[in-house]
DNA sequence: CGTATGACGAGCC
DNA sequence: AGGCTCGCCATAC
């Protein structure tokens, strides 16, 4: 079989690839595709060592209070965050994204079965 | 092989 | 309400 090593690594930046523009997903939830409803640390982790120029839209990832974690009050947090408006998403006063309006509604089974590797593990 | 490190999250003070 | 602590978990050293 092809790498069945996969990564916890690959597996985020797959499913964060699966994630459409205007929208966003939490560490959290992310963590739960996964099967690592625990993971969410992890999944930041992955995120923070990512390769640059991978086509991986890291940007449409946040923390479950809909804010920006990465580097909020520097430049890091200020390119996210001009990443997600330039994609439609309007921030509160208070730098909150309203999750229910932007929140991902995430892959439906079958997706997530191929995301995985499909080996029936559900 | 034990310790340290986070782009988290839920709970407690 | 806002801030601090503790638990989680896959790598890095």
């Amino acid at each position: 079989m092809a790498e069945m090593r996969n990564r916890f690594f690959e597996q985020v930046l797959q499913v964060v690839r699966r994630i459409p523009p205007g929208k966003v997903a939490t560490y959290g939830q992310v963590a739960r595709i996964l099967g690592k409803p625990r993971g969410a640390r992890t999944v930041g982790w992955a995120l923070h060592s990512m390769p640059e120029g991978s086509d991986v839209p890291w940007q449409r990832v946040i923390n479950a209070r809909g804010i920006i974690t990465l580097d909020a009050h520097g430049p890091g947090g200020a390119i996210q965050r001009a990443l997600l408006e330039a994609e439609g998403i309007v921030f509160d006063e208070q730098g909150r994204i309203d999750l229910e309006v932007y929140g991902w509604a995430g892959l439906d089974l079958a997706e997530r079965d191929q995301l995985l590797g499909s080996s029936n593990i559900l």
